[in-house]
RNA sequence: GCCCCCGUAGCUCAGUGGAUUAGAGCAGCUGCCUUCUAAGCAGACGGUCGGAGGUUCGAGUCCUCCCGGGGGCGCCA
């Protein structure tokens, strides 16, 4: 049993005895900020004061008085302090423990916090239209839905990722339009896609002079391309889903007639519209134009039935740019129109980046290829880069930052604590040390305030994890490890391992004490989906 | 005009209800290498948390209005 699960049990029993009655999810045990606030702290006095009628601190003194009888294990004070809060200090040991918890229960199993139950839940992210290589922004929302999936995977949730294929449309034949216009050696029209990867595709082309298969042709390489890029950041996905194939389905159709069931459906001016207005959207959408073409809502909204209705996900989340933020009331108010539950459909906005030093026109991160990013910077750094910082705020990335190879660079920190402990073990083997089992390791010698630091700082992490995952974002692990990574640091300098001066006894307290850091940091690594190297 | 995101140190950003001194990194300043990678550690400096009201025992965090920046409001995708 943690001492947190020992510390709430507590809590809930004393303020059972006060005869307080009280919400489970109000009360909050946190590590406080500040080490004279105690090891743990909690709000219990805080937030029942009202209900009860009394004051908070009187509450926390009577709360106190409870928690003193109850003689918790390792609780060596409980105090009121501030306006109500009641904090326990607890005996140094209750750390050395904590750190067993975390070697026991190793990379596998450490920080696996269960809240999911089993839901799951389908991440759309990337999309990109297979029409011009990834840029930047797509990089960083990519780095962004695949780190979400799997920081969810970890705490219990079942998680599939998707990429969905505008495969078919305007774009494409317009994608087509350009290619044969350079296989002709004219001028691309002048919407048209001017790149020059059009020009090689158009070289390599040998079909007819037919747009759709032109077209066809160039998304398929493109879209393959896409995937190598993705591939290069470690980004998967289970399922590659195809627009053409929604619309060639039938499910379009199908999914309008479900409209029209629900008497949503009306004709005008030649097309036929959704009357989305009734389901909560700020105007009518037209489902299929006045030309006879459906529109990308009509196939997106039968992607998203196909989501919901057809394999059954319980939650869908569409990670989208900012710059599609005009799509969200009309698929919020077709899923109503679905009827589906609106708030089981989540769409993640992220807002756009910009690059250091890269003169931005409009949107100009967006023009920076991706692939060029990662061949300037590294899979790693590109990955890190793009999970810095929380998606809601528009962000300016700087790359030259990313290149350094030193402290100032949060990749190569970060990477450096593991290969600095891969470091250690190597010289502990040329030296012949074995590391005793850490049952018979005297961890009580690990005392040294680097030391304790470090092992707080791995106690938080079940606790980051499972924020990450509620508040879908990832970038919490991001400054969990950039911390731990500090607080390693930190240490590195100040407590050696290895060397004659340090007693034996102290030499395997830290042994472990390391190998509970790398643990920590291959977790976390993992989750954001960086590379832990055991040499730089 | 309406909708979404943001405004925190010179720069890039954490912090989104909790504790009389609001954090980190970088830039600039100052120390520390016969030692497991100094690709590191430490110290000092630096902020009226865009502004004004309000809710609360408690507001950078929630609400309202205003100012400023970005994005969006198609029979495009």
């Amino acid at each position: 049993m943690t001492t947190e699960r020992r510390l709430a049990d507590g809590i809930v029993a004393a303020l059972a005895a006060l005869h307080i009655p009280v919400e489970p999810q109000e009360v909050q045990l946190v590590r406080p900020a500040r080490p004279e606030h105690g090891d743990w702290s909690t709000n219990a006095a805080l937030v029942v004061a009202k209900s009860v009628g009394r004051a908070p601190r009187d509450v926390a003194a009577a709360l106190v008085a409870a928690l003193q009888d109850a003689e918790i294990y390792e609780v060596v004070a409980v105090e009121a302090a501030g306006p109500g809060f009641v904090n326990f200090k607890l005996a140094t040991s209750w750390l050395h423990h904590a750190l067993m918890d975390v070697v026991a229960a190793g990379e596998e199993t450490y920080a696996t916090p269960e809240l999911g139950a089993g839901e799951r839940v389908q991440i759309e992210f990337v999309s990109a239209n297979p029409t011009g290589p990834l840029h930047v922004g797509n990089g960083w929302l990519g780095s962004y839905g695949d780190a979400l999936g799997r920081v969810m995977s970890r705490c219990g949730w079942e998680v599939e990722r998707e990429f969905y294929v505008n495969d078919t449309g305007g774009q494409i034949r317009l994608l087509g339009e350009s290619l044969l216009a350079r296989r002709r050696g004219e001028v691309v029209p002048e919407e048209g896609y001017q790149g020059e990867y059009v020009t090689q595709l158009a070289q390599q082309y040998e079909g007819p002079e037919d747009i759709v298969q032109a077209g066809r042709f160039a998304s398929e390489a493109i879209l393959e391309n896409i995937r190598e890029t993705l591939e290069r950041l470690d980004i998967c996905f289970d399922e590659w889903y195809s627009q053409a194939s929604i619309e060639e389905s039938g499910q379009v159709g199908e999914t309008i007639e479900l409209f029209r069931e629900r008497g949503l459906v009306y004709e005008d001016d030649g097309a036929i519209w959704l009357r989305s207005t009734e389901v909560g959207d700020t105007r009518d959408r037209v489902l299929i134009r006045s030309n006879g073409d459906v529109t990308y809502l009509a196939g997106d909204l039968a992607y998203h039935r196909d989501k919901f209705l057809v394999r059954k996900f319980d939650r869908v989340i569409d990670v989208f740019g900012a710059d599609h933020h005009g799509q969200v009331a009309s698929l919020k108010a077709g899923v109503t129109a679905l009827g589906i539950d609106r708030d089981r459909l989540e769409i993640r906005l992220g807002q756009l980046v910009n690059i250091v030093g890269r003169r931005m026109s409009k949107r100009s991160g967006n023009f920076i290829k991706l692939d060029s990013v990662i061949d300037e910077i590294g899979a790693d750094a590109t990955r890190l880069l793009s999970l810095l910082n929380s998606i809601d705020q528009a962000t300016t990335l700087d790359l030259e930052l990313m290149k350094r190879r030193s402290m100032e660079n949060p990749v190569f920190y970060v990477q450096y604590a593991h290969a600095r402990i891969a470091a250690i073990d190597r010289k502990r083997a040329e030296r012949g040390i074995e590391r005793v089992p850490i049952s018979e390791a005297n961890l009580a010698l690990l005392i040294h305030d680097r030391e304790l630091e470090l092992m707080r700082c791995l106690v938080d992490l079940p606790y980051v994890v499972g924020e990450a995952a509620k508040e879908r974002a990832p970038h919490k692990v991001t400054n969990w490890v950039r911390l731990l990574a500090g607080e390693f640091h930190g240490f590195y300098h100040d407590c050696r391992v290895l060397s004659d001066e340090v007693p034996f006894e102290l030499t395997q307290a830290r042994l472990w004490l390391v190998e509970g850091v790398r643990i920590g940091l291959a977790i976390a690594l993992s989750l954001l989906g960086v590379r832990a190297p055991d040499a730089m």
